[in-house]
Formats: C-alpha cells, sequence, structure tokens
DNA sequence: TCAAACCGTTAAGAAGGCGTCAAGATCGGT
DNA sequence: ACCGATCTTGACGCCTTCTTAACGGTTTGA
C-alpha cells in the first residue's frame, strides 16, 4: 500500500485530495503546515510528499530542503504561482514535480504514479555502513569514526564525502560534485573542490599527503577508494 | 559533461534548445523523428532525453515505450496539447516529466536539472565493463587495469579510449575522434591523435609497435578490437 | 624510382590544474 | 552584539597534462 503526505493548509483541497486518493488505494496521510509536515516525513517515513506551496509558517523552499537534508522520497510540489522563478526555485531545491493549480486530479494523480514508479525502480535500500581502512561511514546517521574514534565534519565536507562514498569506486566529476553539494550555480569553482579535498583528507587519511581513499583523478574529478 | 538528446522535428525550436543547453555546459545530440530518436539512445547513450510528443513518424507514447523497453534514462516530454489526457498517457508510458508548450526555458533547465539529479542519485550500473585480451575497461568507474593492474590515463586519453570502446569493432573517424573529445574546432589537427594513439598503446598494448587493440585504418580512422 | 602524404615515436616548453596555508567574510547560536 | 564555527577568497610553488616540433619509416601514386 502506497503512503501519501499530502501538506497543504486549504482544508477543502486536502479533503477533495485525501477523497480521490483514497479511492485509488492511496494511504493519505495529512499535514497542514510546514512543521507539522516535517515531523510527519520523520515519523511516518511516506513514500511520496505532496506539498502545496504558500504555507503559513515555512516558505516552501525551506520544506524542501529540509526534507532533503535526510530523506530521498519523492516530493511533488502544487502552487497558485505560475510564475517560472518559483518553480526553478522549488526544483532546485530539490523537488522531483511542480504542478501549478488549477490542476486536474487525473494528471496529478498520473505525476504521482510517475513518481512512485521511479523511486520503487531503485529501491534506496538500507543506508549501509562502509568500511575503508580504518574509517567507518554511516550513511544513515551521517556520522565517520576512525579507529573507532568519532570524526567531527562541517556540513560541505559531509556533502562531498557522502557523495563519493555513495558513487564508491566511481569517477565524480568536478561539475557534479560542486552541482550538487553547492549548487548548480558554483559549477566552475574548482578551487573549492581542491580546499575541502585537503581539509577532509588531513582529517581522515593516514597519511594526508600520500591519500589511499580520497583520490584526485587529475582534469576529471575525484575517486572514494574503500 | 552530461549528455541531453533532444528529440523535435521544429528546427527552431531545435536551434534555441541546442544554443541554451549548449551555454550550460551540456553536450546536445539531437534526433528530428522517432526512428532516429531511438537509434540515438541507443547508440549514443544519453544522460536524459527531452522528446517533443507530435513527431513526424511514431505516436509520442510509442517512442516512450520504445525506450522504457530497454533503458531507465529519464524522459522529459514537450507538448503543445494540454489536455490532460495526453499528459496522463505520457507519464504512465514511462515518461518522467510533461512540460507544456509555451515553456520558460529556466523551467525546462529546472527541471531537467531535477531529472538528472534524481537519475545520478540512485545509480543504474549497467554501464559494462569491456574484457580485451588483458585489459579490462570499466566504462561505470573509467578505470582501466591491465593484468590486474590499473593504468592512469589522463583525461584526453580516457576521451579516445572511452570512444573508441563505445564503439568496438567500429571504425570511428578521426573527424569523429577530434570533434568529440577536442571540440569542433580541432577537425584538421590529425596530428594529436598520432601522439595519443601511440601514448595509448605504449600504456594498454603488450607490444606498442604491433598493436592488437588499438588499430589504425590509415587515412580513415581507429578501430578497437576486443 | 621518386615524391608526397600519412603515420609512429620521442622529447621539451608552455599552460593550466592541484595542494597547501592562511587571512578575511559570513553564518548561527547565545 | 558577541563569539566560535564554517565558508569564501587569495597567493604561491609544484606537478600533470597539453601542445608543438623534429625526425624516421611506410605506403601510394605518378
Amino acid at each position: 500500500m502506497t503512503r501519501v503526505l499530502v501538506v497543504d493548509d486549504d482544508p477543502q483541497l486536502l479533503r477533495a485530495l485525501k477523497i480521490n486518493l483514497a479511492a485509488r488505494g492511496y494511504t493519505v496521510l495529512t499535514a497542514p503546515d510546514g512543521t507539522r509536515a516535517l515531523h510527519a516525513a520523520a515519523h511516518e517515513h511516506p513514500d511520496v510528499i505532496v506539498l502545496d506551496l504558500g504555507l503559513p509558517d515555512l516558505d516552501g523552499a525551506d520544506v524542501i530542503t529540509g526534507l532533503r537534508g535526510w530523506s530521498t522520497t519523492p516530493i511533488i510540489v502544487l502552487s497558485a504561482r505560475t510564475d517560472s522563478s518559483d518553480k526553478v526555485e522549488a526544483l532546485d531545491a530539490g523537488a522531483d514535480d511542480y504542478v501549478t493549480k488549477p490542476f486536474g486530479m487525473d494528471e496529478l494523480l498520473a505525476r504521482l504514479r510517475a513518481a512512485v514508479r521511479r523511486a520503487s525502480a531503485n529501491p534506496t535500500g538500507n543506508e549501509p555502513v562502509v568500511h575503508a581502512g580504518a574509517l567507518d561511514i554511516d550513511l544513515a546517521t551521517k556520522q565517520v569514526t576512525r579507529d573507532g574514534v568519532v570524526v567531527h565534519l562541517t556540513p560541505t565536507e559531509w556533502g562531498i564525502l557522502e557523495l563519493l562514498v555513495r558513487h564508491q569506486g566511481k569517477l565524480v566529476s568536478q561539475r557534479q560534485l560542486l552541482t550538487e553539494v553547492w549548487g548548480p550555480l558554483y559549477q566552475t569553482e574548482t578551487h573549492y573542490l581542491r580546499v575541502y579535498l585537503a581539509q577532509l583528507r588531513r582529517k581522515l587519511e593516514p597519511d594526508a599527503s600520500h591519500p589511499r581513499h580520497l583520490i584526485t583523478e587529475p582534469g576529471m574529478g575525484y575517486r572514494f577508494n574503500p
């Protein structure tokens, strides 16, 4: 049974969605504002989230980034605003789709099916703990230990390490690192990478000047070797 | 570099998309109809496909199902029809997103980023490892091993090898190598090819002066023999 | 046979990328 | 408003990679 979290402050729309979704066999959870949406997402683990922008308490993009900090659940944004910059903002914050009101119920349902299909095609799997030499990297709790001692990482450092570890063994291009950690506007700031890779090596590598795990491929990108 | 396949029969729109995408650092491939779109997708392995409905030869939904038979590459559908049933049909056929014309370029770009982000977050993982004698060439990790030992390649060396291996057995013209690796302005610099093919042979071939895998076809181009 | 075009090989200079350190600038919490 | 943590920015030396040049071998066609 697919579980949908619907976030909207309009009780009427909420009710309409609830009826339609329930009729199609979805289990429906609801939240009237951003705070309770984040709370519900964390505790109920829905399969997909339908999120209305223009909530009373939080900015829409903040809700999305708040979710994306720890979850990859598909997010479909609803909004009355047809303005193109709103769409760009929401999508770049991590939304999967953007539907402008008024919308046809069957279109929303189709987009919902598409989102769920994608997500279930690539099962997220249990976030494993990756071992590499003296390092243990726990993707779920976002914690790194070295010889059993917890190593503190800044958000940016973690973002880089997580991306590399999630693609372990693979070459990750500089462009991809920059767009996924800093955003699509930072694609040319390759200098950031040099600074942060040096920091990561100092914290994680046995010998920072002869890295065994965080490997540079000159001109191409970086690679995490287990 | 993210590779986008744009499928549209309107040369004007095609040109506009090409310019905008190229300016954002995408590599743009194009196809004017459904048949050539399927062919291009099979041979060029784009990272994402932008598909206009209403093509001259095939029905849009058929193109989508044709692709979904063997590929999970994200598909973004463009269409002039706002009719809800068209959207449902396309999305249920396997499309990832549906944008109605006229559309804002930045919205399309944002949806493109969202699609690529999703796809790269869940690695498809069916990039094959090509074996050739003592060589193992891993297209996914961009790593080459010879007798089990990792061989380091420069970006240019890898670009040439990847192109040849992706067309293994087939002849790749000098012009194609130069345009894809160096860019369209270098089509006459055939000397580069000689220098780099020599380097590749020295690194990869058992006997560099009697190559078994990296074969020269004089006056035409090069060929990779497994 | 000779000349011209093409290819392979090597090496060296030029250009740009990389690692490193450290000093502002910014952000977040108290 | 302050303070500590974190993120940006700049400077500099080193090293990889790209480009270019020079030379010899091989094939092709007159």
